[in-house]
DNA sequence: AAGTTCACG
DNA sequence: ACGTACGTGAACTTT
């Protein structure tokens, strides 16, 4: 048995790696009546679905010991392993839902057994403070943390890793996958690992009583994580074969483009500089700036010149310039290849899926994001032709989505009670002459404020002025954001705070409440949102996204309960795509919106199915 | 690594 | 006293 010892805080703690059959019984028996564990594994990266991925060690500990288990060497060390794994019924992780799934795919081990007995550190201090270090927080990696909790002089156990690879002539990237099994700078890591993130648990679970954290939030967490882990391992199929095609496609249309601004002498699409001298070489006057004062010539800048709206449209109010022009164009061909088509041809598993990286905690505001081989939240959904490249489980089977309708303006008359806002959510019967979709809350306060003469270039202006409100925009903002006048947004904004007056008043109740708690704010499931001392407007954003996002949460326990799980493919904010049978599609997606209405302090909070076909870009256009 | 841009809710 | 658009992920160029 090899052994290292280790100062933590002040205390010697042991890390042994088992070498024979002796050694492996011994741990076997060391962790024998254990009622809890922390558990960590070490594998080739973080791709867990590409080809060649290894589950190299699984470490085991508590306080002061800990055992590094050499799975890869499989036989009876992969037995010891899978034995521990099997009986222990507690299990503190870190980050839980990478080992989950490394487990579920290269171990004896499911998700479906590893979750239930798991407590997840990083849950537990993303409740405490989800700021990294850079934005004024703890940070939530197992390093800041057991600095900040346990040892100030805790090692970076990955950051010296790197050290360690680069000493060897390895990388960051291959480091994990080469490095030896049996260097002692590794192996000792790998213990800590878990020493750490056993102590790190009852120093969270100290300050959650301190704080006030509610258990059943915590509970809640993880029930949602282990959704967000059971989405990520069934990851989505990709359409190969239209990949294929849709590749070439693009590649033409960013080179035709991309040439037409050689000709301008803009050798580099993507470089802004470029762009910008060639377009005043050709007369064009650019005003705009970015931050650090150089001449902005984004999308903004450019649409105007090349006479195209935010459509795309030909707006016929100058001669375009066709060097705006091409810049677009070869820049979105460019964008949707690299970002979109090349990583679905590169990324997806043996049997075609590709898997997302569901971050269910990701945000300030613990919004959910999704990350890595397939970033789903942000999919063009102006064109449905990279969306098409997504399909159902099953030739059987059809994509569709639910949707929250408006959920965030809800939540805000929810919260800061907007009578004249609730009134109108609460209307059970919406006159069908005036809402022939439904009922619409832009519409409403339009009408609210100009009477039954509002147009729909009211209903415009009033969804601006309300979202300028949730955001908390000012009037220049939201001027350029609508394309009106500031003269008209700030007389909008002010019949929109005569209309909606409880809005201002929560602003500022709210930002008072939050100075008194030292700048954080508790959401009604009791979240602790910190807020920048210099932007305390924030907090009506902060609350109502914060809200909005376990309005989704509570909807996707529903979903569970109901036996949905099967069916869900991914959240986005608000709304779950779904992958169904066609024969059942009409029930099951009754079934999930159920699970979505529900009412928030006296607030219908109310979900739309929408039904596609085979492909996702179905639902935004495609015909297959 | 920082800055800019572009994709989403 | 005044006013501040919110939250993400990823690619590419420049430093």
């Amino acid at each position: 048995m090899i052994t290292y010892r280790h100062d933590v805080n002040g205390e010697i703690i042991t890390v042994y790696v088992p070498e024979t059959d002796a050694d492996l019984r011994e741990f076997m028996h060391w962790a024998r009546n254990k009622p809890e564990l922390a558990l960590d594994t070490e594998t080739t990266g973080l791709n867990i679905y590409a080809d060649g991925y290894r589950l190299r060690t699984v470490q085991f500990g508590t306080a002061r010991e800990a055992w590094v288990i050499h799975y890869e060497l499989r036989g009876r060390f992969k037995e010891a392993a899978d034995y521990v794994l099997k009986r222990c019924p507690r299990f503190y992780i870190h980050n839980a839902m990478f080992d989950w799934l490394v487990l579920d795919a290269y171990s004896e081990e499911t998700l479906e057994s590893l979750a239930p007995r798991t407590v997840d550190t990083k849950i537990k201090a993303i409740l405490i403070d989800p700021r990294a270090p850079e934005e004024g927080g703890i940070g939530t990696a197992l390093k800041p943390l057991s600095a900040y909790y346990i040892d100030p002089s805790a090692p970076d156990t990955q950051g010296d890793l790197t050290a360690v690879f680069n000493s060897m002539g390895l990388t960051k990237e291959n480091g994990f996958a080469r490095i030896d099994l049996r260097h002692p700078t590794y192996n000792l890591y790998a213990g800590l690992d878990v020493i750490y993130t056993f102590r790190l648990n009852t120093c969270l679970d100290a300050e959650h009583v301190r704080l006030g954290v509610r258990p059943a939030l915590l509970a809640y967490e993880h029930e949602i994580a282990f959704m967000c882990a059971y989405m990520q391992r069934a990851g989505l199929v990709v359409d190969l074969d239209y990949v294929d095609e849709l590749r070439p496609v693009l590649r033409q249309e960013e080179e035709k483009f991309a040439a037409l601004a050689a000709a301008w002498g803009v050798s580099s699409v993507n470089s802004g500089a470029q762009v910008a001298e060639a377009l005043q070489a050709m007369g064009e006057t650019l005003t705009e700036r970015t931050k650090k004062g150089a001449l902005k010539v984004d999308k903004d800048v450019l649409l105007p010149l090349a006479d195209l709206d935010r459509d795309w449209e030909r707006i016929g109010a100058r001669d375009p310039n066709p060097l705006a022009e091409a810049v677009l164009r070869a820049k979105r061909a460019g964008k949707w290849v690299t970002s979109y088509v090349d990583k679905f041809a590169d990324n997806h598993d043996a049997a075609g899926r590709i898997h997302p990286t569901l971050n269910p905690l990701q945000a300030r505001t613990g919004r959910m994001s999704i990350s890595g081989d397939f970033a789903a939240q942000t999919l063009p959904g102006s064109d449905w032709m990279i969306r098409r490249a997504i399909v159902a489980d099953e030739p059987s089977h059809i994509i569709g989505r639910i949707d929250f309708q408006a959920i965030e303006m809800r939540v805000l008359a929810a919260l800061a009670d907007v009578r004249r806002m609730k009134a109108g959510f609460c209307d059970p019967n919406p006159d069908p002459s005036v809402y022939p979709e439904g009922f619409d809350i832009h519409m409403y306060t339009a009408r609210l404020i100009k009477g039954p003469g509002a147009t729909k270039a009211h209903r415009k202006l009033f969804k601006g002025a309300g979202f300028g409100k949730v955001y908390g925009g000012g009037i220049k903002t939201i001027a350029k954001q609508t394309g009106a006048s500031e003269a008209e947004i700030s007389r909008a904004v002010a019949e929109y705070d005569r209309a909606f007056p409880e809005i201002k008043r929560a602003s500022s109740k709210w930002q008072r409440e939050a100075r008194a708690r030292g700048c954080v704010t508790v959401t009604p499931t009791g979240r602790i949102l910190p807020l920048d001392r210099h932007r305390m407007y924030a907090v009506v954003n902060y609350k109502c996204q914060s809200t909005a996002r376990d309005v989704l949460g509570q909807a996707m326990i529903n979903m569970r309960d109901a036996d949905l799980l099967q069916f869900m493919k991914l959240p986005i904010h608000d709304e779950i795509v779904f992958s169904a049978p066609k024969a059942d599609a009409k029930d099951i997606a009754h079934e999930f919106e159920k699970c979505m209405r529900m009412d928030l302090f006296g607030v219908p909070i109310t979900a739309d199915a929408d039904l596609g076909g085979y492909s996702w870009g179905s639902l935004y256009g495609a015909k297959v």
